[in-house]
RNA sequence: GGCGCAGUAGCCAAGUGGUAAGGCAUGGGUCUGCAACACCCUGAUUCACCGGUUCAAAUCCGGUCUGCGCCU
């Protein structure tokens, strides 16, 4: 990371309720900052409790990117993301501040930085609706076993059950008539075009599992309940993207008759400590991580900002 | 005090003579266009305890302890 051709870029993420969202502000004003949202539901409007969206006068006046911009029926992926993104860095590069990607989207940070190629994946659903007709009627095997033929390596490394990876194998080779897993093989051994500074808050799991059920309960108080009844008024409905987000596809659920309030409230806990345990184990996996347990500083705010820009100083600036 | 029922992993639980199902939780992991998604792996040398019967016991017998219910 020595090339300083290339441009700044600092990322913050962590598990689910660690704190990201008030860190993120105390870093951006440390470092004349403007952060992009890496979150695969605060984009939504009208999804403001039950993504635990920060307020705007939480945002002391810092320019934040990719919350609030679209609806909750509009549908939202990790390409959208990169294409998002990368357009608030143009436009921070150009303002001369750095920007900072702050959100606990693993998959979407990564492909941010790395700027993986994702190819073009362009109307054609009807392949994609043959092979979903074979896995419901044939079960995942078949798929599995038509993958084999063509990317044996993919095949190898994706499990049968895993019926939605297969399917993109599949469809990723009869539209680009290359194989995914050699594509994938390409792109991972890319470099970042930028410098940057990848750090990964965390903290004891049992804090972690404690907050959250702590923050599910204040989401209840704080109408939960009401927000996601407002959006099924507006016609949303589970199979949306926006809706099967931790807090709506629960509540959704109770509010269809499919399960009690208590239960829904159960499985939103522990469906979010289960959602923190992965994205450890993705933060895990990642090259040039740094990683700032909140314990090691006495989660002391002021230490943390403290270390993390330590790091700058010496990695960026 | 008497009678009855129960005691299997952190929790729920199957198993009633042939060598401990399953679910949940927990922990670990995969992930390159739905990623807050999808998916994989993960535990009892042991069935409250002690003794007995039997080639063989979580399962049968006796006792002890604990819990629950009923009775006096």
């Amino acid at each position: 990371m020595s090339d300083f051709n290339k441009k700044p870029l600092v990322v913050l993420t962590g598990p689910t309720a660690v704190g990201k969202t008030k860190a993120s502000i105390g870093l951006a004003k440390a470092i004349g900052g403007e952060i992009i949202s890496a979150d695969s539901m605060q984009i939504y409007k009208h999804m403001d409790i039950g993504s635990a969206k920060i307020r705007p006068e939480e945002m002391e006046g810092i320019p934040h990117y990719l919350v609030d911009e679209l609806e909750p029926w509009e549908e939202f992926h990790v390409v959208r993301f990169q294409q998002m993104a990368k357009a608030a860095m143009e436009q921070i590069y150009a303002s001369r501040h750095i920007p900072i990607v702050v959100g606990g989207t693993g998959f979407y940070i990564q492909a941010l930085l790395y700027d993986i190629d994702f190819e073009k994946n362009d109307g054609d659903c009807a392949y994609r609706r043959e092979l979903e007709r074979i896995a419901g009627e044939q079960g995942g095997r078949a798929l599995h076993d038509r993958l084999k033929e063509t990317d044996p390596a993919a095949a190898a490394q994706i499990h049968m059950n895993n019926v939605k990876r297969v399917i993109r194998a599949l469809e990723f080779y009869h539209q680009t008539g290359q194989r995914i897993s050699e594509h994938n093989e390409r792109e991972r051994q890319k470099e970042s075009p930028y410098r940057f500074v990848y750090f990964v808050l965390n903290d004891d799991r049992a804090r972690i599992y404690e907050r959250i059920d702590r923050r599910v309960d204040q989401m209840m108080e704080a109408g939960l309940v009401d927000e996601v009844k407002a959006l099924r008024n507006m016609g949303c409905t589970g199979g949306m993207v926006s809706m099967q987000g931790l807090g709506y596809k629960e509540i959704l659920a109770y509010l269809n008759g499919e399960t009690s309030l208590e239960e829904a409230v159960y499985t939103l806990k522990r469906d979010t400590r289960h959602f923190a345990k992965r994205q450890i184990t993705w933060f895990k996996r990642e090259r040039e991580v740094i990683w700032i347990n909140k314990g090691e500083y006495g989660h002391s705010e002021e230490a943390i900002l403290a270390e993390m820009r330590r790091h700058l100083r010496e990695k960026l600036l």
